[in-house]
DNA sequence: CTTATGACCTGATAGC
DNA sequence: TGCTATCAGGTCATAA
């Protein structure tokens, strides 16, 4: 569900509910979704229990939340992962697919829910182990991708475009959504074998991406189903896609028909006037 | 090494 | 009303 975007709205959300708490009961009520990174353990102390938030950082779809003891709490919210603040812990049921939570000590909590159980949590002693661990294979922030990094991470692949975008490895936190209003903003096909772009469809297609996703910030998301920011608030950039979600209807530049079909394992929609 | 494909899960919605 | 099929903001493991 979320990408970049919606990950970096939920962090500006929660940031300033959690930064200077001190976590006072830290609770993993489903084991399987964490997962502890060399030098931590699945306790309460490596969840940040005890300690004070000192800060929140994005790289890509991944989301770290770090303590003033070093430790690191990483939260990837797959596809219907939600992470909340509350002025209180709430009474969860089955339904809510709460696996975790932090209640701090104002008595106010996040919670980590996620029913689909393709996200979870990740625990790490320090930052740099994180970085090692867990997101040294990813690429550089689509934030801040450049012609030349794509060029480099997938200019010389045969596979199309639209698949290279979705890998995390050459750019962090395009997913579905941005990869398709990136393309569509670029002219170029998603169908395009990589190494047919040139390095000028390069050079546009990472300033579409990067402004894709300031823009999707600005709004606050896109809010399809699951996604909400910490407040729980919905995103609103959904009502702005040029292309995504909207198949067989009419092309906002030149009216013709959008057309849709499976590329990279995912429903991608196109202009084929447009995108050449 | 690269690339394509099925697998992993639950819930919402559409169609019968 | 209920059943079944399909689809969904994402990644993995596996095999070719």
């Amino acid at each position: 569900m979320p990408e970049l975007p919606e990950v970096e709205t939920v962090r500006r959300t929660l940031e300033p509910r959690i930064l200077g708490r001190q976590v006072a009961v830290a609770c993993l009520r489903r084991k399987d979704i964490c997962e502890p990174l060399a030098g931590s353990k699945r306790t309460p102390e490596h969840m940040l229990q005890g300690s004070t938030i000192v800060g929140t950082m994005r790289h890509g779809k991944q989301l770290a939340i770090y303590a003033d003891h070093g430790q690191v709490v990483c939260v990837h919210l797959g596809m219907s992962g939600v992470l909340s603040w509350t002025t209180s812990l709430p009474k969860f049921t089955a339904a809510d697919h709460a696996h975790a939570w932090w209640r701090f000590d104002d008595g106010s909590a996040m919670v980590f829910a996620d029913p689909r159980r393709f996200g979870g949590l990740w625990l790490a002693p320090d930052l740099p182990t994180l970085r090692r661990e867990k997101w040294g294979t990813l690429g550089i922030d689509g934030l801040m991708v450049y012609g030349h990094a794509l060029h480099r991470e997938a200019g010389q692949s045969e596979r199309n475009v639209k698949a290279a975008l979705l890998d995390q490895k050459v750019v962090a936190g395009v997913g579905n959504i941005y990869a398709d209003e990136a393309l569509f903003a670029s002219g170029i096909a998603p169908t395009r074998a990589c190494l047919t772009l040139s390095e000028a469809d390069w050079d546009r297609l990472a300033a579409s991406i990067r402004r894709v996703l300031g823009d999707a910030i600005e709004a606050g998301g896109s809010t399809l189903r699951d996604y909400r920011d910490a407040n729980g608030a919905k995103g609103s950039h959904q009502t702005r896609h040029a292309v995504y979600g909207r198949g067989g209807e009419a092309c906002l530049t030149c009216r013709g028909v959008l057309t849709q079909a499976t590329l990279g394992q995912r429903t991608t929609v196109w202009c084929k006037q447009c995108q050449k």
